[in-house]
DNA sequence: TCTGATCATGAAAACGCTTACATTAAAATT
DNA sequence: AATTTTAATGTAAGCGTTTTCATGATCAGA
């Protein structure tokens, strides 16, 4: 069996009381005996069993992190910034991904609520409160707990959501789009996201807005989850065979919008010159391609930093706002010449 | 306080021990008294507590995930196929990203340590028993439980190692590329991973078989853990002003790579008639890039596979192998032209 | 009908910690 | 020197489960 504190106390001559003081940092504890202990633990190597812990305590300063794909490009940079940020708070967090499917993910819900956490954080805007079973999951956990969603919004007393607004963000990228001269675009889809309907809806009013006729829309669905590039690429080929009837393609996220590279310059058109390319999310990827990926950032750094502030001040007790929003911008590179 | 497992007794006027036969399917426990006691359960929505469950149950069934940082790309694949295994035999994960500091990876691994955890998986080839320290803790864990390392390796009887051989693939993708003629390479390396030492030695080797002389040789150390694209680009074409001095690109990974490719973009020279270019890891960024990346595919899926094979079957207390070497294979696209 | 086996259940100890409370010793105040 | 205050430590009661063991009920076989 492993060495618990009663063993250490033993050893150190002292009480199974001090030692737990000693390793809580709780004061009252002469300099020699806190010392004395210290060495005993350091010298047997002892690590408090977090179970046990866990019984006493009150808080854990834990908090769960639940995403759909934690290898999703956009996840895994929130996940990850989520987590610095966590842990510069001194908490530690829990990462459980759930893929897509519900089941699995009230498990997981439940899971992660019967380890006491002091909060769950849903990241990334996959499938958030997109379903009735959905929004019960996260209304039951509401009750227990402060619940923080990442791009998405949820109208209840103890859901804090922190978003980029892609209704606009959309919006603005795609009219940028239209009055550079380019009415006829193809919009690529990815319905497996929250967030996706808001950008659809955007680029539609975008759409409206600048007066395109209804036979200038072309939205294309998109649903894998795991597709590769090829995957996309193919897909939009098979969707529009020959010459594609349009100067512009819009993605709700940059993967899609490589796919949309790749097919463009397997039809031997140019980019820019004859078609334009916006992707969404400003990721790594944008970078990578040639030519470089024009793409709407939606400061996904700004909105993990905010969720993070709005729980810490949440668990202290503070009044916090329901919902804060911040707005994306478009960052132009060389798959767009808007000027 | 939230609902235990004495307020379900109660209410299903049966002992604590039943509703816990009940809950973990111990059997000895009648139909009738099973469903009134489900029943309970489910009206009032009662969810064991972890922490207390964790001191009563020897095997938690958690194994725990330690690596750098998530958000990398090889990592954040790694992590997602591991996780799936684990949870496809019944195993949960927790993950921790440690950063590269020493001093926080070792207080991951105590914090892991304290969970009671059936394994660790080290993940990514990151700077594992890279150091003194960093052996000395492994070591202090595999005293206690069986440590998995996934592409790195580790003499000790309680550590299995399952890994591509990376000195054997740098080798053939160099090889390949001096035998179609390039003899003068620019090796860009990333000091920060464990494998990278191998990939270097297997590459230098290369070049050894194939009489190339030291003056031929162009090694460039990349140890930025973060920096984008466009600072590798950067990086290189500060290292190479003007007409670089080489006819082939191999990159200790993908990203690298990329950084290659924009680097010969920029210079204006063309791939592959003019400059050649191997990645590794052959991750998604092979299908994004373009021309699309040639790279070294060091079978990610087969080594996590295998890993968790390996892992259940030491956990089941079968006898395994300590080591498991895969031979990567280089899988040619449009950066290189071998024929 | 009786006996031993099997099944369902409960009582209570154990798991390894934290912490409220009690106690003692030392220091500060009068 | 007596008294009060403060600091250091110990005692023991939880925390919410699991699980061993004991008990009683049911059942099959004679």
């Amino acid at each position: 069996m492993a060495i618990t504190i009663y063993d250490i106390s033993q050893k150190a001559g002292v009480s199974t009381a001090t030692v737990s003081r000693v390793i809580n940092g709780g004061g009252n504890v002469s300099p020699a005996t806190c010392k004395k202990v210290t060495d005993i633990i350091e010298e047997y190597g002892y690590i408090p069993n977090a179970y046990a812990r866990g019984m006493g305590l009150r808080s854990l300063k834990t908090v769960g992190l639940l995403c759909a794909d934690s290898s999703d490009l956009y996840t895994a940079r929130a996940v990850y910034l989520l987590e610095q940020e966590l842990q510069a708070n001194g908490y530690e967090s829990l990462l459980c991904c759930t893929g897509f499917n519900q089941d699995v993910r009230k498990n997981y819900l439940n899971l992660i609520l019967s380890k006491k956490v002091d909060s769950i954080i849903l990241v990334g805007s996959h499938f958030i409160a997109s379903t009735e079973l959905e929004n019960e999951y996260i209304r039951e956990a509401a009750d227990q707990i402060p619940i923080m969603l990442l791009n998405a919004s949820y109208s209840h007393p103890n859901v804090y959501s922190t978003l980029c607004d892609d209704y606009a963000s959309m919006y603005e990228a795609a009219s940028s789009m239209i009055q550079s001269g380019i009415p006829d675009i193809l919009y690529l889809y990815n319905s497996r996201s929250y967030s996706g309907l808001k950008k659809l809806k955007g680029f539609e009013k975008a759409l409206a807005d600048n007066h395109i006729p209804e036979s200038m829309r072309n939205i294309l669905y998109y649903d894998k989850s795991a597709g590769g590039i090829e995957d996309i690429t193919a897909f939009i080929q098979e969707m529009t065979d020959g010459r594609p009837p349009f100067h512009g393609i819009i993605a709700s996220d940059d993967v899609l919008a490589v796919g949309g590279i790749k097919y463009t310059q397997k039809t031997g058109l140019r980019i820019p010159e004859d078609i334009s390319i916006i992707g969404y999310n400003n990721s790594m990827l944008t970078a990578c391609c040639t030519p470089s990926l024009t793409s709407v950032d939606n400061c996904l750094e700004a909105l993990t930093h905010q969720l993070i502030h709005t729980l810490l001040q949440v668990l202290a007790g503070e009044q916090m706002p329901q919902k804060v929003v911040f707005s994306g911008k478009l960052i132009e590179r060389d798959t767009t010449c808007f000027h």
